[in-house]
DNA sequence: TTTT
DNA sequence: TTTT
């Protein structure tokens, strides 16, 4: 059936790669996605997306972006759920990745240290 | 920023219409979306996502809805936390409803009982 | 950059399948897409979409859907332009398909004369 | 039925405020959306999408945003058709914005000038 | 707690 | 050139 999710929001923490035990890459992220009204009190709030990405998508996103980098990212919504340690199930729903968009514009923000040298990417 | 969610999926309980303290209709309900895809044993999984109604689209949807009935749903991610029993923050990820359709084609199966002689909606 | 579509409409005519010179299959169909509010004259206007399908889809999509057929596609918008017979460019904006999926519930209505004694799809 | 659009891309031009002859503002602007692709040559070739905007959205697009601006538009697909001047009916389609987000890094680039004094928009 |  |  159709299962689409598009966002556009801020990593809330620079990204970290990790592998599964068959060493595909994988990374998870949390996106800060600014809501595009104000609550009661006049403040823009923010939702909180977690995002896993796989494989290219993964390792370019730790090697491009840090933390307040600018994502659009593309994907379908995944449940899934756990025993917690309280012996409940834990339900959790996340966006999986089909595409990442860098979009900060100011590249040199969100290259990581010891490469601001070099070529750095941005909005394409 | 950007946050949109377009869901195609199938009911998995019949919705109940509540009521905030104000008086807003409204009404959670979950959607099991079917993957595209097959697992390791050849099986069509599904996601559950939570979705939240507000007022006419809660409404219609508890009026011509029931477990099972095909809908499409546009929206947006909205996250939430509350302090579980156990003292600790649970953190929810849930789709907010904008427009809600009802795609089943078969509207007899959808429509309440005690409805069934009534003019029934389907596809649209 | 961010280049997503997702619509639910109809087919308005039978798909015919084609192959490019080098033997890819290809076919293009016009979704009509209900719009969800009504003119000044209390009329549901609709918008009619071109869509590019390519190999599997297109193929499926032959095999399976019928006019009125109600489809669910995803998607990109692409551009193209070309020269008109009057030695003007026309411009068209069309939907290339990433997935389609078969939402009539009544599959029989949807599948090939000659076929209908065979195992039909659906809504899965 | 569902008609959902999302892209992020750049004005191809200034974007010019009109009224219709109710006095509603709109404005047409034209985005560039890079594809995420090459093509055979090592490209990357860009889909050009017209998008229509409407009131608020019409007025803050044409007050804030410069060509080459990058702008996330959530919005729905249209068709119209009009008769062309060699009297054969032209078919257009193009996005109806719901929404547009400034996303833009680099707001000085895209405020108009002679408020470069002022305090600028940028991603939010 | 899961739909066909 | 438009679907239910």
């Amino acid at each position: 059936m159709i299962n689409q999710v598009t966002l556009v929001g801020r990593l809330t923490r620079d990204p970290e790669l990790r592998k599964t035990t068959e060493g595909t890459a994988v990374t998870q992220i949390t996106l800060a996605v600014n809501r595009n009204f104000r609550n009661h009190n006049g403040e823009i709030e923010a939702d909180f997306v977690q995002c896993t990405l796989w494989r290219k998508a993964a390792e370019n996103t730790c090697q491009y972006c840090r933390k307040g980098a600018v994502v659009g990212i593309t994907g379908r919504l995944q449940s899934r759920n756990y025993d917690g340690k309280d012996g409940k199930k834990v339900y959790v729903t996340e966006v999986v990745a089909e595409s990442i968009r860098f979009l900060s514009a100011r590249p040199h923000d969100v290259v990581p240290e010891g490469k601001k040298e070099e070529t750095a990417i941005g909005i394409s």
